[in-house]
DNA sequence: CGTTCAAGCGGATAGGTCATCCGCTTGAGA
DNA sequence: TCTCAAGCGGATGACCTATCCGCTTGAACG
C-alpha cells in the first residue's frame, strides 16, 4: 500500500472510526460517509465494497488470532494447545462481528489480509495435526471441519446469550475427542 | 383462514410454486410476482412480508418436524429418542433453507404456524427432560441450548458440504453426553 | 339467469438505497 | 511559488420495495 496523502489518511481513519460504531452485518457506506463527514465518493474510493471496509475493521483481530495460534502451538500438550486456540478463536469471532465473513471469504481485498489468513490456517493445521498425533482428537476431522464448527458454535451463541459460550464451547470440545464407546448411529 | 375465492387460491398456489424455486434468503417479492404471472399487488396481498411467504413455504416441513418429534417420543430409550429427534430436525432444517428463520422468529404471521411451533417445542422439551432423567445428556443443557446448537451445526454444514453432516452431527451428539472425565477448562 | 358487490387483481409510482462519475480542491514535490 | 497528481464531494442514474386505487370477477341470491 503506497503512502497516503495526509488528507486521505485522515479521511480513511475517520471512516474506520465511524464504521466501528456500526453493526458489521448492516453497514451502509452512504450512512458511514454522512456520519464521518466525508463525501460518499471518498468512502467508495477507500473501500470499493462493504467487504473491503469490513476487512479493514478486522485486521487487528486477525493479528490477535495469529498471535494466539502461535501461543497455542507453544503449549506442551497438543490437545490443550488446540483447545486453547479453538476457545480463543471463538472468543475473537464473537467480539468481532465481521471476522467470520472475513475468514470465510475466498477473496481478500487487502494483500495483508490474505497473508495473515494463510498463516493462521497453517498454524491451525499444525495444531490439529499435533493433536491428532497425540490421540487427543477424532482422526476424521479436518481443519475445515473445525473452522466450520467454530463458526457454527459462534452462530449458536449469537442466537442466545454470551453467557452460553462456556457451555456450548465445552460441548464442542468434548465432541471432538475420540469417543471411548460406540455411539448411537441409528 | 376464511375460504379463498377460486382465483385467489390459484394466485396463491402459483406464487408458492414459483417461490419454492428460489433461494429463501434472497426472495424478492416483485421477482416472484413477475415469474408467477401475477401483479405485484397480488403477491403483497397474500404475503405482506417476505417472512410471511417463507413461513408459508415451511408449513409442510413444520408438520414433518412435529411428526418426527412425536415418533422420537415413542422410542423406548430416551437418549436414543432425543438423538433421533436432533438428527431429524437437523436434516429437515438443511433441506428447508427457510426453516431456521421460521423456527427462531418470535412473531408468526400464521396462527397455524404458531401452534405447530409450540407443539414442536413442547415435545422437544419432554424429550430433553426424559433424556436428562435417564442420565443420557448433560444436566446443564436447556431446550434453548439444544435448538441453538442444531442451528449452529446447520450453519457449519452449510459452510462446507452436506457430506459433513454425519460427522458434525456426531460431534454434537457426543458432546451432549455427560462427560465421564474432567475436561480441560483452562 | 341476471344482478350485485365484496373480494381480488394489476401495475403505476412514490420513496428509498446504492455506487459511479466528474468537475473542483488541495497536498506536497520541485 | 508553481504545478499537477491525488483526493474530495455530492449530484445523479440505476435499481428495488411496497403501497394505493381504479378496474375486474367470482359467487351468492332472488
Amino acid at each position: 500500500m503506497a503512502a497516503l496523502r495526509s488528507d486521505a489518511a485522515r479521511s480513511r481513519a475517520r471512516i474506520i472510526d465511524i464504521a466501528r460504531t456500526h453493526d458489521r452485518a448492516t453497514l451502509r457506506l452512504n450512512e458511514v460517509a454522512r456520519e464521518a463527514g466525508v463525501g460518499v465518493g471518498t468512502v467508495y474510493r477507500h473501500f470499493p465494497t462493504v467487504h473491503a471496509l469490513v476487512e479493514a475493521l478486522s485486521v487487528d483481530t486477525l493479528d490477535a488470532m495469529l498471535a494466539t495460534s502461535r501461543r497455542a502451538a507453544a503449549v506442551p500438550d497438543p490437545g490443550e494447545g488446540l483447545a486453547l486456540y479453538l476457545r480463543s478463536a471463538l472468543t475473537l469471532q464473537l467480539e468481532d462481528g465481521g471476522l467470520q465473513a472475513v475468514l470465510l471469504s475466498p477473496e481478500d481485498e487487502a494483500e495483508a489480509v490474505r497473508t495473515v489468513k494463510r498463516e493462521i490456517f497453517e498454524t491451525f493445521a499444525s495444531l490439529l495435526e499435533a493433536a491428532r498425533a497425540a490421540g487427543a482428537i477424532r482422526a476424521d476431522l479436518t481443519v475445515g471441519h473445525l473452522a466450520h464448527l467454530v463458526c457454527g458454535i459462534e452462530h449458536a451463541v449469537r442466537l442466545g446469550s454470551p453467557d452460553d459460550l462456556p457451555l456450548l464451547l465445552q460441548v464442542m470440545l468434548d465432541g471432538l475427542k475420540p469417543q471411548p464407546l460406540a455411539t448411537y448411529t441409528g
